[in-house]
DNA sequence: ACTAGGTCCTGGTTGC
DNA sequence: TGCAACCAGGACCTAG
């Protein structure tokens, strides 16, 4: 599922391919996967577009085209992009039956947008339209993780009010942009904080902590181009290399690579929540006195 | 203003 | 063995 480091991943591999290119044709073979405008409008202003810079903004694609128009892409839970030489489908193990949108490109490659799930779109921003008019979602993200405006004063003016677990807050896309449930969990891990824990309680040097934690793990993730979880690979159809560093998601019952206690899951706000109950106590451990 | 929970969608897994 | 029920989760929507 793709998260900041994923989806920063496929921005990189995709540059070189689409910089310059010129969309041909376009067929949409699912109309859902379009968000904006109607399908018949996508197919057919799409054409004749040349793509610029690729910007990302959390975990959406802004592909800046000439004449000032965009194209939006939000990959979700099972969404792929990929730029493929002809007859290249087997090689990146793209599913026919998967593929939602057909761009071709006047280089004879073809760019994809494959989406097992359909929870991914794709929108088609209009010269003089801002992104963030027509891009849902977009408007109201807030801070890069990566960036110097996500601080600890950031985070704790952020929750200051928040009575839910610090888990949800950190999934919260309009606080922090592009963490998703993996990268909250390794974050909360490293930074020795219970998921559960009501976010308002969290303490200066917890903060502190954190916000340094989750800014590692995301860095740590792109440099690994990204982990590979069920059916995300990067715009070559390959792998990324992250997953094997987890220390809690999806280790359920293994031990926890710090203190050997078995790793738990449990379920907050319908997700489920990996967490080391040893280094990760339920309380702030500061109450033991210790 | 806030939060909890349902919804979308499909394929893989689980359980009877 | 076969098949139905369940599960995964990002963002959006509704209800309370």
């Amino acid at each position: 599922m793709p998260e900041l480091p994923e989806v920063e991943t496929v921005k990189r591999g995709l540059e070189s391919k689409l910089r310059g290119r010129k969309v041909v044709a376009v067929k949409v073979l699912r109309p859902d996967s379009v968000g904006y405008p109607s399908v018949k409008q996508f197919a057919k202003e799409l054409v004749g577009h040349k793509f610029r810079e690729i910007v990302r903004r959390g975990k959406y694609l802004v592909f800046e085209l000439d004449q000032g128009a965009a194209l939006g892409a939000h990959l979700r839970m099972s969404g792929r992009l990929l730029v493929l030489k002809p007859g290249g489908e087997a090689k990146s193990r793209v599913r026919a039956e998967h593929v939602r949108v057909r761009m071709e490109l006047d280089d004879g490659n073809v760019f994809l947008f494959e989406d097992m799930r359909v929870f991914g779109r794709l929108w088609y921003v209009p010269s003089g339209t801002a992104p963030n008019d027509v891009i849902s979602g977009l408007a109201d993200l807030g801070v890069e993780p990566l960036s110097e405006e996500f601080t600890p004063k950031y985070l704790q003016d952020g929750l200051r009010n928040k009575k839910g677990p610090i888990k949800s807050v950190l999934l919260d896309q309009t606080l922090i942009a592009g963490i998703g449930n993996i990268y909250a969990d390794e974050s909360l891990h490293l930074a020795g904080i219970n998921p559960q824990r009501p976010a308002n309680t969290l303490t200066m040097p917890e903060l502190t902590k954190l916000v340094a934690r989750v800014k590692e793990v995301l860095a740590r993730a792109i440099e690994k181009r990204g982990s590979t979880l069920r059916n995300y690979t990067d715009s070559d159809g390959v792998n990324g290399n992250y997953q094997s560093l987890a220390h809690v998601y999806g280790r359920e019952g293994e031990n926890c690579r710090k203190c050997k206690h078995s790793i738990v899951r449990v379920k907050i706000a319908g997700r489920s929540a990996h967490f080391c109950p040893q280094c990760q106590p339920a309380a702030a451990n500061k109450v033991a006195g210790k």
